[in-house]
DNA sequence: AACGAAACCTGCGCGC
DNA sequence: TGCGCGCAGGTTTCGT
């Protein structure tokens, strides 16, 4: 599912667990810990305290701990009750002291967590590396770090470490919004292009939270994670549709292995 | 150092 | 109906 604005509709959304106090936890597919983690028990009898987010990262909060999990493609959260029987794909199972079960899902495994010690935080591996959101990066350093790259801004947008948040539907989104080539090398963009690309990027990404993200996979009833913003995509998944703006056909190609929609003549 | 490609997984839809 | 292939909202690791 996630991007930034899935990854903030989950967490939302999982607020409702806070103040409980985990009572048991099975490890279905273990894999889906990081092996750097501590072990994930530590967690029994802690109380979560709240759920935040950083990029497409919820932090789990408790008192001493922080419980980092990545959702990657196919990452679930479901909020059930512990009588439900174990369903397919459910790799991890948090029960609580009420009746609720939080049961992590994942079809194609890909999803990772790890817990780590509070005072861990600002060095993990993962999270340090992560530039800001969009709607904190500064327009300067943005530039000057988009213009190092010698490869295809669309590649460039989905680096995590230049900006965060973006995946393959909020930057094909974005490049159209800004009216800018994915395949234009990013060390040519002038820095008002970087500007608008920033400034579509904050556009994009607040509607599509208010709008509580994007849906794209009919089966997909994952709790909080019914978004609308399909409703409002220009080009992603719209191949040999009418761009709005020319009412010329809408081209798919493959930038860096990515599925990447554009209108040829509207971005230059 | 920087880049591209492969690896990690499962399920679905399509063409034959 | 069945099979093989390509495809899917991401990140890390490996090879050049």
């Amino acid at each position: 599912m996630p991007e930034l604005p899935e990854v903030r509709t989950v967490a939302k959304v999982l607020k409702k667990l806070k103040n409980k106090k985990i009572s048991n936890i099975k490890v279905i597919y273990s894999k889906i810990i990081n092996p750097n983690s501590l072990d994930i028990n530590l967690l029994i009898n802690k109380t979560l305290k709240d759920i935040n987010t950083i990029g497409k990262y919820l932090l789990f909060n408790f008192d001493e701990y922080i419980l980092i999990s990545h959702l990657r493609m196919e990452g679930k959260y479901f909020i059930k009750n512990k009588n439900d029987t174990l369903a397919k794909h459910e790799h991890i199972i948090f029960d609580f002291n009420d009746s609720t079960s939080l049961r992590y899902h994942d079809t194609r495994k890909f999803g990772r967590m790890q817990l780590i010690k509070k005072e861990d935080l600002e060095n993990n591996s993962s999270l340090k590396k992560l530039a800001k959101e969009p709607f904190d990066l500064d327009k300067d350093s943005f530039y000057k770090e988009v213009h190092k790259k010698n490869k295809a801004i669309k590649t460039v947008l989905l680096d995590q470490t230049i900006i965060n948040g973006l995946g393959n539907i909020y930057v094909n989104e974005v490049l159209y919004d800004s009216k800018i080539n994915p395949l234009k090398l990013a060390n040519k963009l002038t820095r008002n292009e970087t500007n608008n690309l920033l400034d579509s990027s904050c556009k994009i990404l607040n509607l599509a939270i208010k709008e509580g993200g994007t849906t794209i996979k009919s089966y997909t009833s994952s709790l909080g994670v019914e978004g609308n913003y399909q409703k409002y995509l220009k080009v992603h998944l719209r191949e040999n549709e009418l761009c709005e703006i020319c009412n010329n056909k809408i081209k798919k190609i493959k930038i860096g292995g990515r599925s990447t929609y554009y209108c040829e003549i509207c971005q230059k």
